[in-house]
DNA sequence: CACTAATGCTGAATCGGTTCAGCAGTGATA
DNA sequence: TATCACTGCTGAACCGATTCAGCATTAGTG
């Protein structure tokens, strides 16, 4: 821990005050006409000092920290929600800022204490995160505070929020298997009800879609978003004689146990069943053949986030919905003729 | 914002003095011989007004900011990596400490950018963190400041470092094939040396352990440490006739591609051929069968790292090897007769 | 009764950057 | 010569918790 240089001592080598060097080291200096002359003085010992002002004492005048908290639910459980975390960090690094990253584990006692150590910090703002969409109760702390939800909404709006798009999404999956002509044996597998929000939207934007084409779902294939369980599900469904043209996943590890249970009854995709899924997630373009997604974009949702905070988003009209990019991959063909 | 309750405001309100409150509220009563009286009112005082010491205000005065940065280079394209961020916040937090996580994106001016504003802010310490595990050279100012390695080694040994114990992770896989019988016909499938440590200290690993037993590697089929390469590079390797007992991938990506390639050609596992890889990412639990995997402890790689920093790592023996855990799936049976 | 010791508490300086009020010095104007 | 405007700069208070030095008051001792 090498010696800190401070304002005095850059002040000092420049044979001036600490409020000269403090007005030119902040570009003030047309404000407070400071010479020329002087001004280089400063710059230099500062630059030969290695001076950094400290940001305690300057936000301890200030109030203001460039520093944001993101607490989140768990995000840890789903890898791929990752990308909430580090598209925030990223876009509030583009602002100067940096993210205290803390994790609830969704106990109300443990966010309590989080939040009452973040406000002792005087943390700018507060980004709100879970790790699948679905409604919150925000505790009441946040309220005085600057605060934007991500991937997560209040109940009574009170907040300004950025969830995906997913009732587009629903809509653009359906339309990836009219595209290529599929209109009958259009199968769901996956429980709709299961997350609040993704669940619900997903296959509402689906119907939607379908009952636009003329045509409607041929039926739904409930089961868990997991893989053995849609293996299974799945599994009992086609050997209950089950014979769908298409299938839309609602994500991709549902894919996976679809996939598993048509190759395991010699069933080739896309020639005989075309899928598509939500979420993109790596195994996406793992999968044989690569499966067709529509894409959490949860980089540009964490980035969407910092932006309202950083522009004061009670202005914006929200919720911000995010849209799903559509990755078109080998999973979907023309039906059976 | 509410208006920000000061020391002086219990003071006031308790009918004492800014000090004797401080002496009360940080438990230091006993040392200043404050009366039992005085302390309740300090205490009610606090309460009521819900007192929260600024802690910019305390860190400028101590120097100690209960902040620890976490610094990676890009965690974000590895999404099992993300233990490490989140193993590294639990451990820190249950020590009081949140975590500045930034990602540097593996530029070195944005990483002497960053840490310049880490040291603005006077963070109490540094995790420096690396995706995978490999050799890195760490930034001059970080050796003025407490600093520990995680998942990556100086090339000087200078900081502590922890790394995961991957030549033991190799005996481990190998030793979970010759424990079920298999002696010949063990291949490995991905480069050695793609990865400066993993690839390396794993193969070695399986190497001894096959050696010890009086047998060794049938060969290796080289190829990146992805799906498709993997599928395309042990498929061609089948299609020239080559037919393993047991394959020992480099990590669970390749066996993805493994496992395809064996699955369209008709070879079952483990009843054909048994399978072992290294990482457990979530995908190994999916594939049918589950995959048997050595797992990157991330987790608590993070969690010793943070105890490290919290207990003078310095003394420790370094850099600090981390078990990895074997996780037995049914992807390993007996050789076929 | 003077003196010491113990008890219980307070004032003021400090950390380092910010910011307001204001002050020399120079030249121009009346 | 007095007044004014302007240029260029400085001192000191301030943010809020910490910490040292020290001061009343009471109790105990010779």
């Amino acid at each position: 821990m090498r010696d800190r240089v401070t304002l005095q001592d850059v002040a000092d080598q420049a044979r001036t005050s600490k409020t000269t060097a403090h007005y030119v080291l902040t570009g003030q200096d047309q404000k407070l006409r400071i010479a020329e002359e002087t001004r280089r003085r400063v710059l230099r010992a500062a630059t030969e000092l290695r001076y950094r002002p400290n940001l305690m004492a300057k936000g301890l005048r200030t109030q203001v920290t460039r520093s944001i908290a993101f607490i989140s639910d768990t995000v840890a459980t789903e890898a791929y929600a990752g990308n909430l975390v580090y598209g925030a960090i990223a876009a509030a690094a583009e602002h100067g800022y940096l993210l205290f990253v803390c994790e609830t584990g969704g106990d109300p006692e443990l966010e309590a204490s989080l939040i009452g150590d973040l406000a002792s910090r005087h943390v700018d703002a507060y980004v709100y995160a879970s790790l699948f969409t679905r409604e919150v109760q925000i505790p009441a702390e946040l309220h005085f505070e600057r605060t934007v939800l991500l991937n997560c909404l209040a109940a009574d709006n009170s907040s300004p929020a950025v969830i995906p798009d997913e009732r587009q999404a629903g809509r653009d999956a359906a339309c990836a298997l009219l595209d290529r002509g599929h209109r009958r044996a259009i199968w769901l597998v996956g429980e709709p009800g299961e997350q609040v929000l993704a669940g619900a939207q997903r296959t509402e934007g689906i119907r939607q879609a379908l009952s636009d084409a003329g045509t409607e779902l041929a039926g739904t294939v409930d089961c868990k978003w997991w893989p053995e369980p849609a293996y299974e599900q799945f599994g009992a469904f086609l050997d209950d004689g089950g014979d769908p043209s298409a299938v839309i996943c609602l994500n991709d590890r549902v894919a996976l146990g679809v996939y598993q249970a048509l190759k395991a009854r010699g069933r080739s995709i896309p020639t005989d069943v075309s899928v598509v899924s939500f979420d993109d997630s790596d195994l996406a373009a793992w999968l044989q053949p690569p499966l067709s997604s529509i894409a959490l974009p949860h980089r540009q949702m964490a980035a969407e986030a910092i932006r309202l905070l950083m522009t004061d988003g009670a202005l914006a009209e929200h919720p911000v919905h995010v849209a799903m990019p559509v990755r078109l991959r080998e999973s979907i063909g023309p039906p059976r003729s």
